[in-house]
DNA sequence: GGTATTTAGTTTGAATTATAACATTTTGTT
DNA sequence: AACAAAATGTTATAATTCAAACTAAATACC
């Protein structure tokens, strides 16, 4: 008789399935070819800008020298500037230029949008729940965190 | 105000650091060194056997080319086997090998260890909330694929 | 039966990411 | 103040992954 933890051990491994079936076909053509990191970069900067490199770097979900990378990218491209931080001279916030917001936001609505093509398959209790899981595995995150 | 699908897309963004901050500290030590990529596939074997290898690729979430050289990699440690499968001569089916059985265990011991001690930090509440959601996340994806 | 189309898996080269060492700045301790 | 320890971000190198072209085999269609 396996514990409730061991089938969330279980359950979670499906998880990276499960974005990547709600990722795909996901096809965003914005005026700049940007790869994966540089788009959920850019949705999380389109949410809140101004934050320190590492913030992002955790929501992104890459180790900071891979961030460093991806940033380098955007700043490349005129999507992204890093400007000095508070008093602290080792950090850099983040922000959109112009051209990044512009970028970010048409990428914001074309992925609510694909995400919406995908999720209508379902039927409206299912919408509900699937809405109702997601807000505990978030609220689980802030308690784990 | 938002719609449920926009809600849903915006959560959803959040999984993957979900995923890192519940196998961040894992330090699973086998007699030889794997990659997650191989660790995940261990983990499917173990669970089940004898599938083709598209059936795992999907399953770790890789692109069939990637999964190829992550199932080499395997096979050059000796735990895992190409093994062709009913007629068909274009497909294999992926066993373990005496050896990567034992490994494949111990990594799924381990793994469950690991999770049971990061899921250890919520009250009982929001241990069976979140096995909730995880399984209604599986039965989503059920649904959409 | 023959030809096109699809499917399963591999290969190659480029892009992406991780790991570890590093420089710089801040914080803590005495 | 001085020195150790921790935090922020970068660099360099290696490992991992992707994308697209490819081989071989099965299926569909005429």
């Amino acid at each position: 008789m396996p514990t409730k933890e061991t089938k969330i051990a279980e359950l979670s491994e499906i998880l990276p399935m499960f974005i990547s079936v709600l990722l795909e076909g996901s096809d965003i053509k914005s005026e700049v070819k940007l790869n994966y990191s540089e788009e959920k970069t850019l949705l999380f900067l389109n949410k809140h800008e101004g934050n320190q490199m590492t913030d992002y770097c955790k929501k992104v979900g890459l180790t900071k020298g891979s961030f460093t990378s991806v940033v380098d990218l955007l700043v490349n491209k005129e999507l992204v500037e890093r400007i000095s931080m508070c008093n602290d001279r080792r950090k850099y916030a983040l922000v959109l230029t112009k051209k990044g917001k512009g970028v970010a936001q048409k990428i914001d609505t074309e992925y609510k949008k694909h995400i919406s093509q995908k999720v209508a398959a379902l039927n409206d209790e299912s919408i509900s729940e699937l809405l109702y899981a997601l807000e505990i595995i978030n609220n689980t995150l802030d308690m784990l965190k």
